[in-house]
DNA sequence: TATTGTTATACTCTATAACTATA
DNA sequence: TATAGTTATAGAGTATAACAATA
């Protein structure tokens, strides 16, 4: 009994501190991206922009796992702020070609660089058995939830 | 050379495991909080009043780390849903006393179970000596992010 | 003079539904 | 008939600034 109830509460401790991590995480983007006149969403399309090079809204509408609707407000303010162009696409005359103006390439590969330097300044001082062992366990928390967010899908 | 760089694809692993944590576990308290006609940001109110018992706007902003204007908004929200009341705080006839309805009551202590149980979703299958190391590599994690975000106050 | 909360205003993210142009 | 994107409409979270009531 005692054994069961001291176990609970490592693993609330735990699930606390992963509840806490997630929002300073969100807290350290937001704040960082507002230096660049960027949001956490918009910077999530410029991501997006970047592994897929230019495509259609719908796409970025896809992958994101947002409306159309939504990606026209977040393309409407990139171009206000001059991240992205539209354009014609060239062979499908319904369609949008976004693509990065040259600031918005400067800005997406500074990010992905300062992504670099994040995880450097995080796991730097972690040991390599240690870092192993970490992301191990974080692999298996990730397929827990995702298997409870599936279920929950019915 | 090489052991940097598989270090630092390492820690780059680690780093994607984190956020992709930090999304899922966004959408699942979003999902679970809408079945009960709630949003992260009101929950997270209730969270406070439960710790802090019936208190002003003003205790509530500071908790939160909100506007007072942010507040009287999502005050107003749960009022509607039927969560909290609003009424004459006993003594200052300028701030307004927050507690919880029969409704409000029920339904956080109901949260705070299932925050218990998905924690035992989560960690049970963990051997202890692995959930020890988890929640230490955790707080290390932490307490690097806290100081960069401190860092960035300036 | 300082504090509490509201009104006024504005921006961002998000969604559904109706509609236009095109495939 | 189906798809791409926009307009229309709506709700939620967030902020600052001006203001009223009270301390």
């Amino acid at each position: 009994m005692v054994k069961y109830h001291q176990y609970m509460v490592g693993a609330e401790q735990a699930l606390d501190r992963v509840l806490e991590l997630a929002v300073l995480m969100n807290d350290d983007m937001t704040r960082t991206l507002a230096k660049d006149g960027l949001t956490v969403s918009r910077a999530h399309l410029l991501w997006v922009l970047r592994q897929r090079g230019p495509c259609t809204q719908s796409v970025l509408a896809e992958q994101l796992g947002v409306s159309a609707r939504n990606v026209t407000g977040l393309v409407d303010g990139l171009v206000a702020t001059g991240f992205v162009t539209r354009e014609p696409h060239p062979t499908d005359r319904r369609a949008t070609h976004v693509s990065f103006t040259e600031r918005g390439a400067t800005t997406t590969a500074v990010m992905e660089s300062d992504h670099r330097e994040l995880a450097h300044t995080l796991f730097a001082d972690m040991a390599t058995g240690e870092l192993d062992h970490f992301t191990r366990s974080l692999g298996d928390v990730l397929a827990r939830l995702r298997t409870r967010l599936e279920a929950e899908d019915e």
